[in-house]
RNA sequence: CGCGGGGUAGAGCAGCUCGGUAGCUCGUCAGGCCCAUAACCUGAAGGUCAGUUGGUUCAAAUCCACUCCCCGCAA
């Protein structure tokens, strides 16, 4: 069967989905429908925003369902014949009587190297880590989630100057070339699925609010984890005078000074820096609560008296 | 009408509550110091304060109204 006779179902939502979907579409693949989560009111003046697959798939013609809860509602899925269902970030756990529709099953793409990370937020957590090295898999998607067979994995190398922005990208890089190498191949039957081994499981459950604060009882290295893998978005943060200030970029930093712990020990041209339990991190990018993010020399203008502050 | 903060020299902020022609840190330029310097010293340029908006006033960055834009939260 070729792949342009294929009738596929793309299920993603956000910007890397929309990646994956047009470079397949550009490779030749036919999708015959995408489902995305709804577009949602965003911003303060509460606009709805489509959200990235949608922009894709309506550039190419391509009908786009976005069911509020596709647990309930997803018969339509039925009526359009479907081979193959393709998963990337969709957003919602998919009910097993959708994954039956299609004659081929359904994969999905998930951005770890399975049974690490199982979960909503695996290339967050990856950083969050601090590992050297992740992956995308693909995998069969079973109504547990995340603990299908694996038919292949791709490798992404971490740099330390990485961050959840760069990382998904990279991760979207990974995703197209995995896809567009084996899918061919799985239609074909000659990709074998692999078990997970489940003593090795770990989880990535997505971020809740609370933890984008960060923990001043972690150590330094740990601390710079959560800081790459919330930013940019939604960014960790710490209280300084009962105001967030959410940091973007930090780097690791050894100075012959100390203090205690969470205190502001140097705040000039050549840093921002705070010590920390085991270390001490040099603030880069931050954004204080109301303002706009900025580098830490424009922070320091506007902010005097840095010097001594503890954080919280 | 979801809640809140903000728009002041190239950058980041203060001033506005108690209206009377604008200050700080950094940057820039010139000069000096120094073996040297992103360090230090001296001096200079540069803003009419989001709006060719309306109002109050002898007088508004500072008070009131409206408009535009930015940001945090919540979604």
């Amino acid at each position: 069967m070729k792949k342009e006779e294929l009738r596929l179902i793309f299920m993603g939502t956000p910007n890397m989905s929309a990646y994956v979907l047009e470079e397949m579409i550009k490779d030749g693949y036919h999708f015959i429908g995408l489902i995305a989560q709804p577009d949602r009111p965003s911003g303060r003046k509460g606009e709805l925003i489509k959200v990235p697959t949608k922009i894709v798939a309506e550039k190419y013609h391509i009908p786009v369902f976005q069911p509020l809860k596709i647990r309930q509602d997803y018969e339509f899925a039925r009526s359009l014949h479907p081979d193959l269902i393709l998963t990337l970030a969709y957003g919602q756990i998919i009910p097993q009587g959708l994954l039956d529709i299609p004659r081929l099953g359904c994969l999905n793409l998930h951005g770890s190297l399975l049974p690490k990370y199982r979960g909503a937020a695996p290339i967050q957590y990856a950083l969050i880590d601090n590992a050297t090295k992740t992956g995308m898999s693909l995998m069969q998607m079973v109504y547990k989630m995340d603990a299908g067979q694996v038919f292949a994995t791709k490798e992404v190398i971490i740099e330390n100057s990485d961050n959840a922005t760069s990382l998904f990208k990279k991760m979207g890089v990974a995703a197209k070339g995995l896809i567009l190498e084996t899918l061919p191949l799985y239609i074909n039957g000659q990709l074998v699925g692999k078990e997970q081994d489940e003593s090795l499981v770990t989880f990535a459950p997505s971020i809740k609010p609370e933890q984008e604060r960060l923990n001043l009882e972690l150590s330094a290295q740990q601390i710079l984890g959560w800081i790459r893998g919330l930013s940019d978005r939604p960014g960790a943060y710490f209280l300084l005078n009962d105001q967030k200030i959410k940091i973007f970029r930090a780097e690791l930093v050894d100075l012959p000074l100390c203090g205690k712990v969470g205190e502001i020990i140097k705040a000039d041209k050549k840093g921002l820096v705070i010590q920390l339990k085991d270390g001490q991190i040099s603030l880069l990018e931050l954004q204080k609560e109301g303002k706009k993010r900025l580098d830490y020399r424009s922070f320091i203008n506007g902010n005097q008296h840095l010097l001594g502050s503890l954080i919280k």
